[in-house]
DNA sequence: ACCTGAACACCGTTCAAGT
DNA sequence: ACCTGAACACCGTTCAAGT
């Protein structure tokens, strides 16, 4: 593994563990047992970091879906799984663009691709049924629904919409 | 008007104009004509601005879509229209827990109203709408869809999922 | 009551210097 | 090739001091 593999690694287990606010350089590095600026030897900066923990976090995704059964009840539950699991990675990969220069060819494409098919390659419907997984994740991870709110019964009224089981 | 309102006033326009980068105590004074430490005699830190911050955005919405028409499409255009005059603004409300006992009571349940009665009162499909509502915008603004993608389409097809026209 | 300068413990990043 | 300490221009916040 290279050393800049080992920054990505030490990056992702301290955003998961401590949160986007303790995910600093100098904590980078000392994970590393290094001085913050050692790290520049590996990777150009932190937006670099932030770049790689997107595309981890798009080919996480993408796995988790492409697992899943063929029903949109089974894509829905992924995606709210996966998301749950890893939910720092998963708001770094959403709340900024995309550095698509910085992706390797392919990983968005074949995140998207479950949801494509399970809506018969309509792209429309295929953003829309994005837009509402995302949405609903979004707002749990974000807490902005009531406490008390039954965010079961919001999933499975997303998916009857979308004609799901 | 308050010196303290003058505070948030000053804080929105600095969001809105140089992004939430910008947004800084230090520049939030200079706007104000004043040093940093003597914000602290008008609001409690920079938590309690950016809560403000988030009912003015709570407000704003809930207006947006009590003016609507009545229609699903109606109520998912203001919604979007609203979220795309207020970039920043949405998304320091949405990307954070709700600082629920700094919120005038009413404003949440205000907001929601509108999609709530559009869904007949089901308060699982109205979170659903919500999801989706949000889910679009959001991603929209975080430059996560493709440059080229038809994101009218995609609204069209996510409210005629919901039953809309 | 309101504002100030100085200070504290942090940031990301650069750079000359060491091995 | 890899790491270091010192430094720069920033943060949010505290506090004693001024009017």
């Amino acid at each position: 593994m290279s050393r800049r593999d080992e920054v990505i690694d030490a990056a992702e287990r301290i955003l998961e563990a401590e949160g986007f606010e303790a995910l600093t350089m100098r904590r980078l590095g000392a994970e590393l047992s290094m001085r913050a600026p050692s790290l520049y030897k590996h990777v150009a900066g932190k937006p670099e970091v932030e770049a790689a923990l997107q595309e981890r976090a798009l080919r996480g995704i993408g796995a988790a879906l492409a697992a899943a059964g063929p029903t949109l009840g089974d894509l829905a539950a992924a995606y709210r799984a996966w998301s749950l699991a890893h939910p720092r990675l998963y708001e770094l990969s959403t709340r900024r663009p995309l550095q698509r220069d910085c992706l390797a060819s392919g990983v968005e494409a074949a995140a998207a691709a479950p949801l494509l098919a399970a809506v018969g390659g309509d792209q429309a419907a295929a953003r829309a049924l994005w837009g509402l997984a995302h949405g609903l994740v979004d707002l749990e991870l974000a807490g902005r629904f009531p406490p008390d709110a039954d965010l079961s019964a919001a999933w499975s009224a997303a998916v009857h919409a979308f004609g799901g089981g």
